[in-house]
RNA sequence: GGGCCGGUAGCUCAGCCUGGAAGAGCGCUCGGUUGGCAUCCGAGAGGUCCCGGGUUCAAAUCCCGGCCGGUCCA
């Protein structure tokens, strides 16, 4: 807790009214509140499960029926219903994934910017959270990576009070108690405290029988560089486990019998593993609380107890704890994956999409170890078809989800292909076995996990230890990772200043996007820099290149405009020269370029007809990821799971001219941010999310809407024609399309047609048919070459070998002067030479750049004898020059020319080799 | 966005640590073997060693920068 809250916040009015006594845990020492008096905080791990005898009025509830049964109770009680928002929070630019409910309000509402949907209202939020996705399984249901929070919330504001504390616990026990028929004296509310996301509270721990049911957060706090500010809106964030509830009311074995119900045996059935009675689960899940079978030495304790407490052998024991992690692992997993890929994700290797390949993969290793790949559809399928009720776009997504899946599969088959080659090549490289720094990096940089690894070793007679806390340690290897945002700034920082307290300037351009000319008056002045109180021209931003122009002083003189840019709500105009301060309140005559705009318009609604375009013949899954727009073209990155065909490149195409061709209109609306979310789904947020309480919502009638702040045409028809001029893979999962609109449509054909035509006067005549001769030709010329220089070749050796001189007995000499550089002809001749004369030393001269290479060869019988790279070394070092090489062949350079050199050095050669062999 | 690994023949890769004459297997072409074939034997073609810069007499190899791919983590 890093700060000392008042205590008395904890003394809610219902605490007094029923008698509940403020009580401090045994075991954790945590105050708690409770009707009757008790030890321990009735939390795991200070107690046992107990909710297994507690007695309720319900019978048992599935998790849809809880889900009801709460948001009915809320309802009843004045809460307004709002519908679930996506696991992938879209709306967010902070934050991939939906991780509470609270997030659906953030940042617009708890910030004030924008007034909630309803006050209070109440939300089943399906959640995903990944943070504990290494425990899945191995708690029996403690650790899930999805779950559904059932929140209410209600936002106070200084002159509006919704309620607070009191009420809050009031509901939690009107509900658990009223509702569902806990009694009274099971349940006890633990003081904690909450942080997150920037903010920070008290709260209550709302405790059933051991269980953790609820957390009631009261939000008051935003946490600024460690220190605490009190938040003007009040926020109660209230978290009820709509999983665990249904367990409670259940009594099943563990909370996946609760979740999952006869899914659980379906799957191990499926896999082809036998499923454990259900005695082993009731007892399993009485130790399962306390212990972390993660940990080796938790483990064999929890055997142990299993064993003494039942009547199954360890084997037995020790197999149905492996079965069970496995396929509760995978009940988790598929249905986590499923929520994200119906929600459009595509994986990939960077963002949300990496997400969801990381629970991908954690699924195929799991299949790998199981051998069991080939039930991979039947998965996915079964649960689309378990959750139809709940969540009905799985069922709406099937086809992408088990294309996607099928893709992702394959991709992870040629990762964990790779792996006997690698494995093979790290035990040869790094002496004996694997090192633990060899399968970290197998892992890190190859993605092959350890279990695989080392049973792909054990083929090789390598035995591998993999140290349990093997995946800490690749955490703490990616540790010290600061995210770095550079953002250029375009407005020098003192301007953006001063322009803060400026008022909000009037964009011409919104309300008419063809106005060209128009006058305002100077705000401000500031170097180059000016406001104007409206404008015309449009500042960069939503991929959309700034306006450029002239404003025309009442002096009749014209500045040119340079740049727009847009700080707050104020735009900056940077103009090519300094004005005088004494201009501030005069009136000016703003004229933007009108031809560069309007193509810049067209490139836009262009960008918006493609994205729909692109949408309806791929997939929903289809987002943008990043957007250009400039004069000359535009390109759109969409995310898709795989190359775009030709076919539907030119899909793409056809439709996006045919919506261009059918005239439709672009409608440029201004509606509250929760219509506009209403009408069109979080689609709208494709370049990102404005945050303000009414959006620009920019629609192209029966293809695409999106919030959007740019310029566009009134209708498609205005566009012209949109080509596409280019496809490209730019990051897994990213496609990135390149294409041009009205006239640069026919500036594209225009420079297509002048290269042509260049290529055509280069070659003489058609460029296909003389491409195809020219390429014959090539090849003839290359084979005739390849064979004159063989004729070169044997006519070079016959003459070294003739003209080589004896020197003493078994040494002959020769020198080979070449007048062209070929260091090919070199070569072959000298191994040639010294392969049919054992006793020959051959040196060879070519001219280079500034000098002479010189190569020298022994035959292996002159080898015996001579040292190449001595003799070469004593002939050169007269000249200056100096080299290197193997016993048998050395190679040097000389700043000497060639010519001149070589008929020098046949004498030196004979000296140096007279002397070394009268020496021996 | 960051760490790590990689980029060599059409494909899969070796060579790089420790600089010194570019390699293997598969595929391809031609020839032979065979009743026939996905068999076997022989010969051959095929290279911007990703790009750029640096060090060096000499760089696929070492150093720096970039591009591309893979992977792990945000």
């Amino acid at each position: 807790m890093g700060f000392q809250v008042d205590p008395s916040i904890y003394r809610v009015r219902m605490f007094k009214e029923r008698g509940y006594v403020r009580q401090k845990c045994k075991y954790c020492g945590v105050y708690f509140w409770a009707l009757r008096p008790r030890n321990d905080c009735n939390d795991a791990p200070c107690t046992d499960y107990t909710f297994f005898d507690i007695k309720l009025r319900v019978g048992p509830l599935s998790v849809k029926e809880t889900k009801d049964r709460f948001i009915e109770f809320f309802r009843r009680r004045g809460h307004e219903v709002i519908e679930p928002h996506p696991v992938v929070a879209r709306w967010r630019e902070d934050l991939y994934l939906t991780i509470a409910s609270i997030v659906v309000f953030q940042p617009h509402v708890t910030s004030g910017i924008v007034q909630p949907p309803a006050n209070p209202l109440v939300i089943a939020q399906p959640c995903i959270r990944l943070e504990d996705i290494d425990s899945v399984g191995y708690t029996f249901g403690r650790h899930l990576t999805n779950f559904i929070m059932g929140g209410h919330h209600a936002f106070n504001y200084p002159d509006k009070f919704v309620y607070f504390t009191h009420e809050t616990v009031e509901l939690a026990r009107e509900f658990f108690v009223d509702d569902l028929g806990v009694p009274e004296a099971e349940i006890t509310f633990k003081e904690s405290w909450w942080e997150g996301g920037g903010n920070a509270g008290p709260c209550f721990e709302v405790a059933v029988g051991g269980l953790e049911v609820a957390t009631l957060v009261f939000m008051m706090y935003d946490v600024k560089d460690g220190r605490y500010v009190e938040m003007p809106i009040k926020i109660v964030d209230t978290g009820y486990g709509i999983e665990r509830i249904s367990w409670l009311t259940q009594k099943s074995p563990t909370a996946f019998h609760a979740i999952y119900g006869d899914l659980v045996d379906r799957y191990f059935k499926m896999l082809d593993l036998r499923v454990p009675p259900k005695e082993f689960f009731e007892v399993a899940v009485k130790y399962i609380g306390r212990l972390n079978p993660k940990n080796r030495d938790d483990l064999i304790k929890l055997l142990d107890h299993i064993v003494s407490a039942s009547d199954y052998s360890e084997e037995e024991v020790a197999r149905y704890l492996n079965d069970t992690i496995n396929v509760f692992t995978l009940l988790d997993h598929v249905k986590t994956a499923s929520l994200m890929l119906a929600d459009g994700v595509v994986p990939s290797n960077a963002g949300e999409g990496y997400l969801a390949r990381l629970v991908l993969r954690r699924i195929f290793r799991i299949l790998v170890l199981l051998k069991s790949e080939d039930v991979l559809d039947e998965l996915f399928l079964q649960q689309v078809d378990y959750w139809k009720a709940l969540y009905p776009q799985l069922a709406k997504r099937k086809d992408y989800i088990v294309d996607v899946i099928s893709h992702e599969a394959r991709k992870y088959r040629e990762v964990i292909s790779r792996a006997p080659s690698l494995v093979r090549k790290y035990i040869k490289r790094g002496g004996e076995g694997l090192s633990l720094d060899e399968l970290i990096e197998l892992y890190d940089s190859h993605g092959i996990p350890p279990e695989i690894a080392s049973e792909v070793a054990s083929k090789y007679g390598v035995k591998v230890d993999v140290p349990s806390d093997f995946y800490s340690r690749i955490a703490r290897r990616h540790s010290s990772a600061p995210i770095k945002r550079t953002v250029k700034e375009k407005v020098p920082s003192n301007v953006s200043e001063l322009v803060r307290k400026l008022r909000p300037t009037k964009l011409l351009f919104h309300e008419d996007p063809y106005i060209r000319e128009f006058s305002a008056t100077i705000v401000m002045i500031h170097g180059p820099y000016v406001v104007l109180d409206q404008t015309a021209f449009y500042p960069e931003g939503g991929g959309q290149a700034a306006d450029t122009g002239y404003l025309i002083l009442p002096s009749g003189e014209a500045i040119r405009v340079l740049d727009t840019q847009k700080v707050g709500s104020v735009v900056i105009h940077k103009l090519a020269k300094e004005l005088p301060q004494n201009l501030i309140g005069r009136a000016v005559t703003g004229r933007i370029d009108w031809e560069r705009r309007y193509k810049l318009m067209r490139h836009h609604t262009a960008t918006h007809i493609i994205l729909g375009s692109a949408r309806q013949i791929l997939g929903d899954h289809v987002w943008q990821a990043g957007a250009e727009k400039t004069e000359e073209r535009a390109r759109l990155d969409i995310t898709h799971y795989k190359p775009l065909s030709k076919e539907e490149i030119r899909k793409i195409e056809e439709l996006a001219n045919k919506v261009i061709v059918e005239g439709r209109k672009v409608k440029s609306m201004y509606l509250p941010k929760y219509v506009a979310e209403h009408k069109y789904g979080f689609r709208l947020y494709q370049g990102g999310v404005p945050l303000e309480p009414v959006i620009r919502v920019v629609e192209i009638e029966g293809l695409d809407a999106e919030a959007c702040f740019g310029t566009h045409v009134s209708n498609t028809m205005e566009v012209g024609a949109i080509k596409i001029v280019g496809v490209d893979r730019i990051a897994d999962g990213v496609v990135r399309l390149e294409y041009v609109a009205g006239t640069q449509v026919f500036e594209y054909a225009r420079s297509l047609e002048s290269k042509l035509a260049e290529a055509s006067s280069i070659l003489g005549g058609d460029v296909v048919q003389r491409a195809k001769a020219i390429v014959g030709e090539l090849k003839s010329m290359t084979s005739l070459l390849t064979n004159y220089r063989k004729l070169i070749l044997s006519s070079l050796t016959k003459q070294a070998l003739a003209e080589a001189e004896y020197v003493a007995e078994g040494i002959k000499a020769g020198v080979i002067c070449l007048s062209i550089s070929d260091k090919n002809i070199v070569r072959e001749l000298l191994i040639k030479l010294s392969s049919l004369a054992s006793e020959l030393v051959a040196l060879a001269v070519m001219p280079a750049s500034s000098g002479s290479l010189v190569e020298l060869s022994l035959g292996s019988k002159a080898a015996g004898i001579l040292d190449a790279r001595e003799v070469l070394n004593n002939l050169l070092s007269k000249y200056g020059g100096k080299g290197g090489g193997k016993k048998d062949h050395a190679s040097g350079f000389v700043r000497k020319d060639a010519s001149k050199f070589c008929s020098e050095v046949r004498n030196d050669l004979l000296v140096i080799l007279r002397n070394k062999l009268c020496k021996l």
